[in-house]
DNA sequence: GCACTTCATGTTTTT
DNA sequence: CATGAAGTGC
């Protein structure tokens, strides 16, 4: 569990035991008075404006209780939207703590994808769907688009599926079927992009599926069909809330106009200024017109900033200031000064990576310039008490009022209000975070990381539910519970492989046309005409039979309808759970088989998250259950209780804080992207902004901004200018940490490097080149300039010169190795300071010399 | 139908 | 550079 999650627990928690305590209305203890009046402010339409780190979510929360508290409305009667599945959880939990139970009911509070499944399950048959459709991921998605763009006889590489699925996505967004897209975008996709979308929906319909779009869309559809129905729902949704309303699209504000428009008890809560998703069709506007769609609305704006440390605040709302059209707010906050915002230079990515590996080591061990740090911090009681105890190093306890809290000096404090804290030591890793513009930054932090055996976590990625084992294994399932998708049943005909190939595979789908069957069905009728034959056929029927056995078996109860003995004796497994039904259905379809066989080194892995969807299967009563649920949420978060650094991209970080915070990669191109000015011009630089803003607001203590003189982008090296981020930071607010790789080097630094180091770092020219623009950046000179550059330590490369002398002469081709991460291994190649161990339990890695000891002096780890 | 090659491609991604 | 998709040869 991350910090984020660790402390609200523990906050409801806390309030809970406050419930108990009988006072008459818990959930306004503690709000300041702009999150009382959102809280107590429950007619007519509200904006409510928080900034981050506001107590946005508590207000919310807090509303909600007061609506239940106050009888406003029962549990049912309340439609509380979020757009994650996370953030529906936290809301969920916390007004359970609130109420101190469980929350009943609350059938409304979910993601608008969730609540528009149940809507649509309900009343399917009004857009021409059964009420069991499927919902599609966008990997189904793309291969139907492709199967469309084929027949349509298009050119598939000019205009592949993935961009028409943009295309239709966009338009999705917007609330335009195909009839309503506008003449100006019709000639989209070679002109045929509304004739495909047309032909897409037609299918979509034919197969009974909808895509992630279609719920909001068919939704809407039967809301402006029937006129009776959306008067009902109207009238059953009294209170209407929304989380994070900057980040609704077209579809989605039609959506929630039409279930408020007849008693305007709307609530949204939201920030211009971390709109952040415009690419995927969030509407700023949404938010910024407010007050004109609902008149009368009241607007509330929550500015007290109970996250960040003064300096972090000032920096961070110096560059969002920098924006056109802002609601516009001014964030304030009790809390000290605190840190200055450090901005470091670097040589290169490489070099940047390791200084901020450094920098998390010192930090974590309280080593360094950390050592000294005690750092005073106004934070709540639970804040700190909880932080505290989550290194075992403090008990705490309460008595009434009074919370004990025992530190290394004991102290005892009343529960309300803030307190200053020395915090004696550094962070522990679960408090520090590397947020990074692109995923592919995170590399050199991985690479990095694995060296120096900092254990670290990457959220988002591939997730889960969208790696390929996954998918495949979930098709199966999906072809048990409903043998009529084609979908599923294509992804796995011929995996594993059953000798079906292309050509077999198109004779089922003509066949199955012409039918007008399922490919399943098609597949029999084509076995059965003898159509196909040999070993397909074998394997084929093969297949069909044992779906159809596997379905039998999921159904519960057979009816006699097992023609065979076997099939009989296989009723005797009714009593089967779903959960070994999936093993079965994985082992005798040959699929895990097909895994265990294969060499490639994910294959393991692949058997391990495989492992993992079986156990994820526990929590279901059912398959289909279980299929609902992946549908809909993509979260995956397995954690191993060890602390670790987290790597993540900005996007992720919304909403999350970390006490420090690395903002790495801040150079011009990188961040802001050169894609995104290139594209939307003005409009994106100022979305990156927002990302600069939302990073930055991100750290509560310590914030570190760091950019690199020269880069490697696909494989050639470039000359990075500092991000013109970095000029728009109020100087004032600002430490500039002079950069080690610049500094005392003269012109040798690559003379002076480790062999491998100076081969990487290019010709001399080009670092003169680089370093100039370094140095020349409008930005960096004010900076210097107002700041005097300070020392900061030792240069790196010179540090790691005496370690790696001892370390290469200490291990030889053959020796027996100790490495902090990897564990036990034996050294089979020496490069200069890099060395190939072959480790016994994780395989043959690359590592530096110096983060390896000899194996009997194992205990003394010179890091 | 499969293994090996070449070739283009290269943000962000709540559901 | 490094990854994935499409193309080529067996």
């Amino acid at each position: 569990m991350s910090s984020f999650d660790e402390s609200d627990a523990f906050e409801a928690a806390s309030l809970s035991v406050r419930a108990m305590a009988a006072r008459p209305a818990p959930y306004l203890d503690g709000l300041n008075p702009a999150q009382r009046e959102a809280v107590e402010t429950l007619n007519g339409p509200v904006l409510m404006l928080a900034g981050a780190g506001t107590g946005k979510t508590r207000a919310l929360t807090a509303r909600i209780a007061h609506l239940l508290a106050t009888g406003q409305a029962r549990p049912n009667e309340i439609l509380a939207v979020t757009f994650t599945n996370k953030a529906a959880r936290e809301m969920r939990n916390r007004i359970g703590g609130f109420m101190g139970h469980a929350v009943e009911g609350m059938p409304w509070l979910g993601t608008f994808h969730a609540i528009c499944v149940k809507l649509l399950r309900r009343h399917a048959e009004l857009v021409d769907l059964k009420s069991n459709f499927t919902i599609l991921d966008t990997d189904d998605q793309t291969r139907l688009m492709k199967q469309l763009i084929i027949a349509a006889n298009i050119d598939e590489k000019r205009w592949p599926a993935r961009m028409l699925a943009g295309i239709i996505d966009t338009w999705k967004n917007r609330a335009w079927t195909p009839e309503k897209v506008p003449e100006r975008e019709k000639d989209a996709f070679d002109g045929k992009g509304v004739m495909l979308y047309a032909e897409y929906q037609d299918r979509l319909r034919t197969l009974n599926a909808v895509d992630f779009g279609d719920l909001l869309l068919h939704v809407i559809r039967i809301f402006q069909e029937n006129a009776d129905l959306l008067e009902q729902y109207q009238r059953w949704f009294r209170y209407i809330l929304v989380d994070e309303y900057q980040d609704t699209n077209v579809a989605q504000y039609l959506w929630l106009r039409l279930l408020a428009q007849s008693h305007s008890n709307i609530c949204v809560v939201g920030d211009d200024d971390q709109s952040i998703y415009g690419w995927r069709g969030a509407e700023v506007g949404n938010i910024l017109r407010f007050e004109k769609d609902f008149p009368g609305a009241k607007v509330i704006r929550l500015e007290q900033n109970y996250r960040s440390t003064g300096h972090i605040l000032a920096a961070a709302s110096g560059v969002i200031s920098a924006n056109k059209g802002r609601l516009g707010k001014t964030l304030w906050t009790e809390d000290d000064d605190g840190e200055k915002v450090r901005l470091i230079g670097h040589w290169d990515g490489e070099e940047e990576a390791r200084w901020i590996g450094e920098e998390i080591e010192d930090a974590q061990a309280g080593r360094g310039r950390f050592r000294d740090r005690v750092n005073v911090r106004s934070i709540s009681l639970q804040q700190e008490t909880d932080r505290l105890s989550k290194g075992g190093a403090v008990s705490k306890h309460r008595e009434g009022d009074i919370h004990k809290v025992n530190l290394a000096r004991s102290q005892t404090l009343s529960e309300e209000g803030k307190h200053n804290f020395p915090i004696p030591h550094g962070f522990e890793l679960d408090e520090i975070a590397i947020l990074v513009r692109a995923s592919h930054q995170m590399r050199a932090f991985e690479d990095r990381f694995l060296t120096i055996g900092l254990p670290y976590r990457v959220i988002g990625g591939p997730r889960f539910y969208e790696r390929m084992e996954i998918r495949d294994a979930m098709a199966y399932f999906r072809l048990v519970v409903s043998p009529e998708d084609d979908l599923a049943f294509e992804r796995i005909v011929n995996v594993p492989k059953r000798g079906l190939g292309e050509k077999a595979q198109a004779t089922i789908q003509q066949t199955a046309r012409q039918h007008g069957v399922s490919l399943t069905e098609g597949a029999q009728i084509l076995i059965d005409e003898g159509g196909i034959g040999g070993k397909g056929a074998k394997e084929l029927q093969k297949l069909l039979d044992q779906l159809q056995r596997w379905a039998r078996m999921a159904h519960g109860p057979l009816r006699q309808v097992g023609p065979s003995d076997d099939l009989i004796e296989e009723d005797g497994a009714r009593g089967m759970s779903h959960v070994e039904l999936a093993e079965i259905i994985l082992d005798e379809s040959g699929y895990t088989a097909h895994w265990q066989n294969d060499k490639t080194p994910e294959a393991p892995g692949r058997l391990e998250n495989l492992k993992e969807l079986v156990k994820a299967l526990e929590e279901f009563e059912n398959l289909q259950g279980f299929l609902e649920h992946v549908s809909l949420i993509m979260d995956n978060e397995t954690e191993d209780g060890v602390p670790k650094v987290t790597l993540m991209t900005l996007h992720a970080a919304k909403g999350l804080e970390f006490p420090a915070v690395f903002l790495p990669g801040w150079e011009d191109g990188l961040f802001p992207s050169q894609r995104a000015m290139d594209g939307e011009g003005l409009k994106g630089l100022e979305e990156e902004r927002r990302l600069a803003y939302v990073g930055i607001t991100r750290a509560e203590e310590v914030c570190t901004i760091s950019f690199a003189g020269n880069r490697r982008v696909y494989g050639q090296w470039q000359s990075q200018m500092p991000s013109r981020f970095i000029d728009e930071l109020p100087a004032e607010h600002v430490e500039v940490l002079t950069p080690p790789g610049l500094y005392g080097h003269g012109g040798g630094m690559s003379a002076a490097a480790s062999p491998v180091d100076g081969m990487m770092r290019g010709s001399d020219l080009h670092d003169r080149a680089a370093r100039a623009d370094v140095y020349n950046s409008p930005g960096w000179k004010r900076l210097q300039a107002n700041q005097g550059a300070r020392h900061l330590r030792q240069p790196q490369e010179a540090r790691n010169m005496v370690i790696d002398a001892e370390a290469v002469a200490l291990h030889d081709i053959g020796a027996r190795v100790f490495h902090q991460k990897f564990g036990y291994g034996e050294v089979v190649e020496v490069e200069g300071d890099k060395l190939s161990v072959e480790f016994e339990k994780a395989g043959t890695k690359k590592v530096v010399a110096r983060y390896v000891v000899a194996a009997d002096a194992a205990g003394d780890v010179p890091f």
